[in-house]
RNA sequence: GGCGGGGUGGCAGAGUGGUCAUGCAGCGGCCUGCAAAGCCGUCCACGCCGGUUCGAUUCCGACCCCCGCCUCCA
């Protein structure tokens, strides 16, 4: 009908109309997951939630979409630099469990704010330590064509090989500042990575595996090249991560596919774009740790967390604030309500004009901000109410604020708030004003509000905050 | 030092060579016994200095400031 789908493209850095490589199958999606050491924090989620989007998107678009995404559940063990720390060991010396316990805490935990963000299952979850196999054999490959090269502790991928190597993030090699990942007399360059490690010698870690290079476990990029490459093949459509992923793990992911099979692995690369906390980014080293969790003990719904991250663009930073939070938490609250309110109609059709305002924005490079703009000029315009319910629920399949199903909570009305209530709503009926703006006074201070309606009254909480 | 991205109204955050982003907050009105909720309306803006142009927040150049990456990192 209109505005067909553009994405940018992180490698050619452009916007690029995009169409499948394929145009029957499904479009083929990989992101990078977590690395399941520790909690995820909201901005890691925020990434998640642009993902969330572009699925949705391509759906909208009529695109059936294969999403797989990795599980990071092998770290190394032992520290091997003088300022690392194992944060897998230091786990699991924590809460006396094992590294594979560790990793199994942290996925559950991660895939329960997934579903408490509404982002939708990958078709693919898939963990490292499950493919082992996959990795060594696509080592063995890159090893043959003949750009990688062992050492005492592992086997490299030999950068100089490749003389594109960076495009991705327009790596000026010259101009790093060399030498800050390389132990001396390991690397040759100093860009190359490890693609597996050895185990140092008289060491046993709880994660290691068997190889033609010696007992080890795997390198940190590898796993993703090799996933990718299983479940969707040596090149499709589109690859995702954060934006801090391209200089290092995307760049060395199409080092690695690149060597094998010549690819660069996917037709689109995309990144989300980082939260910022006070004008720098959430990071799990430095500053606050804010989890999904941490919102809910603040009495926010998670989802006022999705709203936020609607409201600005993917590919821009955003300032996280709780002011901005509560500006959302209102806006959502509002949208609910709204809608919650219109009448329900069966068989009626969203307004034509508005779905194609929605997908020109929404195909714009997922403009989401400006989607959320349509979907609020629908609610205050002036179509027909069945109609704007028909609308914004089919919006709500990019939205994803659940607007079908949410119903204002009944809070439980203890019962001497009840009767304060009901004395207030005898004393309007009475037209005794003064004793009516008291009994609001006693509800007030119990927490409670009252809003008088036509036909009677409603009861809410004050908010708390 | 090298590379990259930014500076928009009280806050968050879109976008555009000349006409509205949007949401929250504020203000005014409607409604209400008064409120609340809702609805309607509305003020406040494009870092700084030049240039191009009939006209620039939007294009070009210089300057100032901020952020990210180069180290695990969404």
């Amino acid at each position: 009908m209109s505005a067909p789908l553009a994405l940018y493209d992180n490698f050619t850095r452009t916007l690029r109309p995009f169409t499948p490589l394929v145009p029957a199958a499904p479009v083929g999606l990989y992101t990078c997951g977590p690395t399941v050491y520790d909690y995820q924090h909201i901005g890691n989620f925020r990434t998640f939630l642009f993902e969330d989007v572009l699925k949705r998107v391509l759906r909208w678009n009529g695109h059936e979409v294969r999403h797989v995404m990795n599980i990071t559940d092998v770290g190394h063990l032992t520290s091997d630099a003088d300022t690392g720390e194992d944060k897998m060991e230091k786990g699991a010396r924590r809460t006396g469990k094992s590294a594979w316990e560790i990793a199994q805490l942290y996925t559950d935990d991660f895939l329960e704010n997934l579903a408490r963000l509404n982002i939708e299952d990958a078709t693919i979850l898939c963990k490292a330590t499950d493919h082992i196999a996959e990795q060594i054999a696509f080592i063995q490959d890159i090893e043959a064509n003949g750009f990688a090269y062992v050492t005492a502790d592992g086997v490299y991928f030999d950068t100089a090989k490749q003389p594109d190597y960076g495009y991705l993030a327009r790596l000026d090699i010259h101009g790093l500042e060399a030498g800050k990942r390389i132990e001396v007399g390991e690397k040759r360059n100093p860009t190359d990575f490890a693609l597996w490690k050895i185990s140092p010698v008289g060491e046993q870690r709880q994660m290691e595996w068997d190889s033609p290079w010696g007992r080890g476990f795997p390198g940190w990029h590898i796993e993703c090249s090799a996933m990718a490459q299983r479940y969707l093949g040596d090149y499709f459509d589109i690859h995702c991560g954060g934006e801090d992923h391209i200089p290092v793990h995307h760049t060395n992911e199409i080092a690695q596919t690149q060597a094998r099979v010549g690819t660069r692995l996917a037709n689109y690369w995309m990144h989300g774009y980082f939260l910022l906390l006070n004008d720098s980014k959430m990071a799990k080293s430095a500053g606050e740790f804010l989890r999904v969790q941490s919102l809910l003990e603040r009495g926010y719904d998670p989802l006022v967390y999705r709203y936020l991250c609607l409201t600005a663009h993917y590919r821009t930073q955003m300032s996280f604030s709780w002011e901005a939070m509560d500006a959302a938490a209102t806006a959502l609250d509002r949208m609910r309500n709204g809608v919650h309110a219109l009448p329900e109609q069966a068989d009626i059709a969203p307004d034509a004009d508005a779905m194609a305002r929605f997908t020109a924005e929404i195909n714009d490079d997922l403009n989401l901000p400006r989607g959320l703009a349509v979907a609020w000029d629908v609610l205050r315009g002036g179509l027909p109410p069945a109609v704007k319910r028909a609308t914004l629920l089919r919006f709500d399949d990019v939205l994803g604020f659940r607007l079908a199903t949410w119903v204002p909570k009944v809070a439980t009305i203890p019962a001497e708030v009840q009767v304060l209530a009901d004395a207030r709503a005898l004393a309007r009926k009475t037209k005794q004003w003064a004793e009516a703006d008291r009994l609001r006074g006693e509800l007030a201070i119990a927490g409670w509000e009252m809003e008088d309606q036509p036909d009677g009254f409603r009861l809410k909480p004050l908010p708390s905050r």
